[in-house]
DNA sequence: CTAATATTTTATCAATTGGTCAAAAACTGG
DNA sequence: CCAGTTTTTGACCAATTGATAAAATATTAG
C-alpha cells in the first residue's frame, strides 16, 4: 500500500523506467507514422514488451500520445521564451535560430511528432496553438517590432520572420530524408548542421542588420 | 468492345470522371492523415461512392496513392526546372520563390501529401528523390554557384539556399493551421500569402544581392 | 428492343486493430 | 519463508481494415 502519489508518472522505480521505455518507443513510431498510422503492436514491439503489458502502463493509445505531446510543448516553446527584449537584437535572433537548429539536430523525432500533428490539423493541440503559442508570439512580435521601430533592425513582418525561422530550422529534422539525399553521402554526416548554421546566420542576419 | 487504350487512365468518359473523383477525394484524405492513417472508407466516403465501387476503379489502396504521388512529382519539380541559367540571377531566384509560394497557396493538399511522404521516410519516392531530384538539384546548384563565382550573387551554399526556399514556402501549406492561428482571424484570409511574398522576397533578395 | 458490356450494390472474408480479463509469475516487506 | 502486491502473460473480443465474389442494375451499341 505505497500510494504516496496518485496522479504523477510513477510510484515505483520500475514503473518510471517502463513508462519511459514506452514513451521513447512511441515517440519513434508516432514521429514516423502519425497518430492514426501507428499501432499499439508497433509501439509494444519497439518497447520490447507485450501489448497487454504496455496497456498496463498506459491504458489507452491516446494517453501515450497526449503524454508525448504535452512533454514536447514545454521544450518546444522554451527557445522563443528566452528571446530577451533587453539583449542585442541581431544577437538575440541569431541565438534563437541556433537554438532551434540544435533542437532539429538533437530532437528530430520530437520535431517530426510536432510536424505530423500540425499537418493533420493539430487535433490534439489546437487550443494550445491558439492560446499559449499565439500569446507568446504576440508578445515576442512586439519585442521585435520595438527593435525595428528603434532602428536596430531592418523592418519586416515579425510573424513571418518567425515562420521563416521555424520552417528553415525544422526542415532539417522533418525533411531529413530529402536533405540527406540531396546532399549526398560524400559529405560527413553531421557537417550539414554546421553548414546550415552558417547559411542561416548569413541569410537572416545579413537581411536584418542595418547597413 | 472499345478497348483502344489498355494501360492508360480510362477508356470511357464515366471512368475518367470517377477516377478523377476518387483521386481528388484520396488527395484530401492522404494529405490529412498520411498513407497508413487513411482508410478506404474515408476515401470512398469523400468520393461519394461505396468502397467496393471505389475498388472497381482502383483495385488497391496503394494504387491510388501511387497515382497521386506520380502525378504530384511532375508538377513538383517543374518550378525548379524552369530556373534559367541565362536569366538575371536575383530575378530568377525571386521568380522561383514566387512560383513555389503560389504552389503552396494553390495546391496545399499536394504539398501536404508530399510532406507526409517525406516525414514518413519517403518509402514510395525515395528512388526519385535520390535520382531525378538529386540530379536536378545538382544541375541547378551548379548554375547558382556559377552566378556566385561571377560575382552576380553573394556566395552561399546553393543547396542550403534551396532548402530554405522549399522550407519557407511550403511552410504556408504544411503548417497552415499554425500559420492561421498565429496570424489570427482579424487579417483578411488571403493576405497572408501577399505578406509572405513581400517578406520572402525581402529576406532572400536582400541577402543575396551584391551591395 | 436486345444483347453485350460496364457499373454498382450486397454480402462476405480474413487480417489487423485497440482494448479486456483473469490467471500466472515476479517481486516486495516482514 | 510467506502473504500481499505489482507486473507479465496468454487467451480472448468486438470493431475496423483492405479486399473479393457474385448478383443486380445501368448503359451502350446494333
Amino acid at each position: 500500500m505505497s500510494q504516496s502519489v496518485e496522479k504523477q508518472s510513477g510510484k515505483t522505480r520500475i514503473q518510471r523506467e517502463k513508462r519511459e521505455q514506452i514513451l521513447q518507443a512511441a515517440l519513434e513510431v508516432f514521429a514516423a507514422h502519425g497518430f492514426r498510422g501507428s499501432t499499439l503492436d508497433q509501439i509494444a514491439d519497439a518497447a520490447k514488451m507485450s501489448k497487454p503489458n504496455l496497456l498496463y502502463y498506459y491504458s489507452r493509445k491516446e494517453d501515450i500520445h497526449q503524454t508525448l505531446i504535452a512533454r514536447l510543448m514545454d521544450t518546444w516553446l522554451a527557445p522563443l521564451k528566452t528571446l530577451n527584449a533587453n539583449g542585442e537584437p541581431v544577437e538575440e535572433i541569431c541565438a534563437y535560430i541556433n537554438r532551434k537548429l540544435e533542437m532539429a539536430r538533437d530532437f528530430p523525432r520530437e520535431s517530426r511528432l510536432f510536424a505530423n500533428e500540425i499537418l493533420q490539423g493539430a487535433p490534439h493541440i489546437i487550443e494550445m496553438i491558439e492560446g499559449e503559442l499565439k500569446t507568446l508570439v504576440d508578445e515576442k512580435a512586439k519585442v521585435i517590432e520595438g527593435w525595428m521601430d528603434e532602428g536596430q533592425l531592418n523592418s519586416c513582418d515579425p510573424r513571418h520572420l518567425l515562420f521563416a525561422i521555424w520552417a528553415t530550422t525544422q526542415h532539417y529534422a522533418d525533411f531529413d530524408v530529402q536533405v540527406r539525399a540531396v546532399l549526398g553521402t560524400d559529405k560527413g554526416d553531421e557537417s550539414r548542421f554546421e553548414d546550415a548554421k552558417e547559411f542561416l546566420e548569413n541569410l537572416f542576419c545579413k537581411g536584418l542588420k542595418v547597413r
